[in-house]
DNA sequence: TGCTCATATGAACAATTACTCATATATTAA
DNA sequence: TTAATATATGAGTAATTGTTCATATGAGCA
């Protein structure tokens, strides 16, 4: 090959090929990352949690969470800008609730991944 | 309440009981974030991505990826740590698997995710 | 109009992290 | 053993990001 990223000599060109040709394009996989990096926070999560349970306000999630309405609602945008809360205005006060109904497949597969029992070389012998 | 985090006046407490009640443990949040994190990066997503389709060696991948070899061993560390692949050793070379069948349905999931239709708030009129 | 409350947002700072480079380990072959 | 190859890893650096703080917006009420 003409632009050699890696200098080994066992490089299976065939399958490197097969594979290139049925991954999804380059720009969905980018938005594939984008999409768990916003899943991928502590806070977002919690507040992806609660809203499993039910629509709140701001302030009732920072209650929730003992956190500041502001880095809530910094949170919130981020959860906004990537489709996955919607809100409701009633007066002063935004309602947030969940706008997609993949969310949940995804986090209860990955808790199945988190509370899979360890290999192993994990077991008490 | 005593310690207050949010000043608002209007914080609807029965709803937050409810919630903190029916709400996963914070440590499983946690662990479900840091898996998210290890999604949450393009070179990761195209690794697995990659062994979606076929075994590989780390040459492989770095080849098929435009990268150097240190840098796909450090993300296929990350990956091991998470229990995400596999390895198996034939002489020098390393190849590389996916460990888990919760990882196809979280990025399908993710995938239909990305691929929805947005609001009319986008759509041409 | 003014005032207060609920939320949003911009800037700044600290912490995290992905890559590069140099080096280490491990396997094979001479 | 020595050399070469495939992979792993530690340190350093640049870029990203979550929170805090100050401030802005916007709705309801006196």
């Amino acid at each position: 090959m003409s632009d050699e990223f890696c200098s080994c000599d066992i490089v299976h060109e065939n399958v490197i090929e097969m594979v290139r040709k049925k991954m999804p394009q380059e720009e969905k996989l980018y938005d594939l990352a984008e999409l768990f990096k916003v899943f991928g926070d502590t806070t977002r999560v919690k507040i992806i949690s609660a809203l499993f349970e039910a629509e709140m306000c701001v302030c009732d999630i920072a209650e929730l969470l003992h956190m500041t309405p502001s880095s809530i609602s910094h949170q919130l945008r981020v959860l906004r800008q990537a489709r996955l809360v919607k809100h409701r205005k009633e007066g002063k006060v935004v309602f947030y609730s969940l706008d997609d109904e993949h969310i949940k497949t995804i986090f209860n597969q990955s808790l199945e991944h988190i509370l899979e029992p360890r290999g192993f070389e994990y077991a008490i012998s």
